[in-house]
RNA sequence: GGAGGGGUUCCCGAGCGGUCAAAGGGAGCAGACUGUAAAUCUGCCGGCUUAGCCUUCGAAGGUUCGAAUCCUUCCCCCUCCA
């Protein structure tokens, strides 16, 4: 092999430093250099591989960190392969699970990868990305071939992931094919011959089998690359869909504003460098300011502001720039100088009497039970136009004409609506 | 196949014949305080036409005046042995 020379050791440094940063681990860098330096050599790009499950279609914040990673690749140059994982999803991936998945249906693999991948191209480039559906080896893989594959790895070693470890030691159920799952995982990057897999830390075991499964098939192991996992907005646990701590790219602006705003401060540092496009010196400034607040003319940096920055930032990227102003002038009119916002949803219902309660219940519809709504009541948590209301048995006509309301504007908690008469 | 343990309200987890819509914790929601932050205090936290009523404690039966609690069958999970 020859000595590269200085022009392509400059490059491959330069795409080495994009492709580190913010990332957990990259196992083995040395490998990764070489594929860089083969790649730059002979023109040809690195094949960058993620996978997904279309079970969840929701993609929130958490999923961009690696998106940002895979569009990274591709502004170097490389080549991303996304595997709609419509037969690892018969599966379910283990991590965190007690119970076995439902099975879905074909149709609702469709839907549900089809949503997925419309908000999966507003981070990464579909130009650049190649498709590929892991049915098209998995369904017609003839049972020796399954064997092969089981017989390349032991259940010692699967045993040693740690979800399967905390599942064994809390006595909770493990079904056998879930056991398949890293090796179906590893089997597409035998497939698609993945020279980059990425993934969240969790992956890591995963993301590792597939270089063993590589290997025992003839094929050039992966390099791996993990990323760190994002806190939602609890700050304390993963974000994910099924705790509802989630910032979905795919919500609208003011709903991304006012949940980024409702972070602890402690992710604010973190949530730059991890979900914006802010630059590390941009990035840095914020650490800085986080930690002396104090200015030279003697005021000193409200966490606040940083945070509203952070959610301008957050709307800006998916939703654009007007998007972004018109979220932040919304929230700070409804939160911070606490006035109606301009926009809220509207119900009409036929003009009559109605008990408060009754009438709050049509503003909402389907979120609250009779129950829970008597409780703000009583707790003084629903205000119809501006006054609070603890009655709810309180008679209220809705009409034209004295003494009835054109139309009721509730606030309950930090939610409003308002509900006009026909 | 054998032996043992277990399935309780969103989660964990008490209860083991009436006083149980079911302790306690977590999560969640609301009020106060605030910056839709944190911390703290308070309240709510199955449903309803809410001083009352209705439906829950894996499923179905049964015993009883009365069952989450006892019995039977079934389903599911875990541990150990094979």
């Amino acid at each position: 092999m020859s000595k590269p020379n200085d022009a392509v050791a400059r490059e491959i440094e330069r795409q080495l430093a994009v492709i580190r940063s913010g990332t957990e681990e990259l196992i083995p860098e040395a490998e990764l250099r070489a594929k860089l330096e083969r790649s730059i050599a002979s023109g040809a790009p690195l094949r960058v591989k993620q996978g997904f499950d279309p079970t969840a279609p929701d993609i929130h914040l958490g999923h961009t960190i690696g998106l940002r990673k895979l569009r990274q690749f591709q502004e170097l140059g490389h080549q991303v392969v996304l595997i709609v994982g419509s037969y690892t999803a018969l599966v379910g991936d283990p991590s965190g699970r007690s119970k076995t998945r439902p099975r879905l249906t074909e149709e609702a693999v469709q839907a549900n990868a089809a949503t997925y991948m419309e908000q999966f191209f507003k981070v990464v480039d579909q130009a650049k990305t190649e498709v590929r559906w892991n049915g098209e080896w998995f369904s017609s893989m003839r049972f020796t071939e399954v064997l092969h594959l089981t017989s390349q790895f032991t259940v010692a070693r699967l045993l040693e992931r740690d979800d399967f470890d905390q599942r064994w030691k809390a006595r909770e159920p493990i079904g056998v094919h879930e056991l398949f799952y890293p090796l179906m995982q590893a089997y597409d990057s035998v497939v698609v011959r993945a020279d980059v897999e990425i993934g969240a830390t969790e992956q890591k075991f995963n993301l590792l089998t597939g270089r063993d499964i590589q290997i025992a098939y003839g094929v050039p192991p992966q390099v791996i690359l993990t990323l760190p996992v994002l806190e939602g907005l609890d700050g304390v646990r993963r974000m994910s869909k099924s705790l509802g701590n989630y910032i979905g790219v795919a919500e609208p602006p003011a709903e991304m504003f006012g949940k980024a705003m409702s972070i602890p401060d402690s992710l604010i540092e973190r949530y730059f460098r991890l979900v914006t496009d802010a630059t590390p010196a941009e990035c840095d400034q914020v650490t800085i300011l986080l930690k002396h607040p104090e200015l030279p003319d003697g005021s000193s940096v409200n966490p606040m502001t940083l945070k509203k920055d952070l959610a301008h930032r957050i709307v800006r990227q998916y939703h654009g720039a007007g998007a972004a102003d018109l979220a932040r002038d919304q929230f700070e009119k409804q939160f911070s100088r606490r006035e109606a916002p301009s926009e809220m949803p509207v119900v009409r219902v036929p003009a009559g009497k109605f008990r408060a309660r009754d009438l709050m219940m049509r503003a909402f519809p389907g979120q609250y039970t009779g129950s829970a709504a008597g409780a703000l009541f009583r707790q003084g948590a629903v205000h119809l136009n501006g006054e609070r209301i603890s009655d709810i048995g309180r008679e209220i006509e809705l009409g034209h004409g004295p003494g009835k309301l054109e139309e009721a504007v509730f606030k309950v908690g930090r939610r409003f609506a308002k509900v006009i008469s026909e």
